[in-house]
DNA sequence: CTAATGTCTCTAGCAACTATAGGTTCAAGG
DNA sequence: CCTTGAACCTATAGTTGCTAGAGACATTAG
């Protein structure tokens, strides 16, 4: 049985976020000691480890919760869990496409730093050029 | 010049996400019409969108206050100039090196779901599961 | 046994919006 | 010209996902 720090300390979340997740019913809530602290067993831990990585990959609390009870019945279809999977796996890609853009123009920015001025710096035209945008805006569902 | 809903809507910014930018300084106080209204010019388009797709890449608003000082003042001295973008720099690439990680990951969960019931399905247990960790937890710096 | 650390609850704050209320202005149809 | 309805104004409160603080109780190392 594990006090909430050490829990915290083996999934990488800290003490404050646990109580937080079981406030808002992401966690159930957990046996207390004789002086009422929280103990968890290994099933929490493997709760707490899943929000986490979900948490890290981007997934809204919400589509957390929705994996959580689709793996509470593990009988039900996984297609929507791989659903979201790919829809996290394409915003994902499309970050990184613009992002090394950026670094692109930063790089240049840095170099001509190096001999003079920054006049001629085309930062704002990198990300305030829609032209470049890989989907056209005002239609996407929000993050 | 555009009202405040036209700008909204060619770049892709809620309306009053724009007052919001205002309040905080992010953009400049427009001119208003005779009426009060708030009317904007090209150049307000152009940081708009600069700071909608910083947003989307994960930049905190302060970071795109840096970055667009940098265009603000294109004469100033190099020294200033180059430490933001060198800072900027480093975290483009961090983001970036996560970012990829997260690809990978994604990537194999998305394989390896076998379309069929969760039972089957290793989106839960990729995300569940410490051991396929890329990197370990607990001293990761936050995003 | 005592001192330090960990835990408890509760409240408040943060970033970056988003929504609501209650009023004013503008542009288009009758 | 006048009305009507959409778009605008200010101001405030609510949202998500935490994080930090206060003040009190529990546990553990020396």
């Amino acid at each position: 049985m594990l006090t909430i720090g050490k829990l915290g300390a083996a999934a990488g979340v800290k003490v404050p976020t646990i109580r937080y997740y079981e406030q808002i019913g992401l966690l159930g809530q957990p046996d207390r000691s004789s002086g009422n602290q929280r103990l968890y067993g290994a099933s929490d831990m493997n709760r707490l480890a899943f929000i986490r990585h979900a948490r890290e990959l981007g997934f809204p609390l919400e589509a957390i919760r929705e994996l959580l009870s689709l793996s509470d019945h593990p009988d039900q279809s996984c297609t929507a869990a791989d659903a979201i999977a790919r829809r996290q796996l394409s915003a994902v890609r499309a970050r990184i496409a613009r992002l090394r853009a950026l670094e692109d123009e930063l790089e240049r920015m840095v170099a001509q730093c190096a001999h003079g001025t920054i006049a001629g710096c085309r930062v704002i035209e990198v990300l305030g050029d829609h032209g470049q945008c890989a989907r056209p805006h005002g239609a996407e569902p929000a993050e």
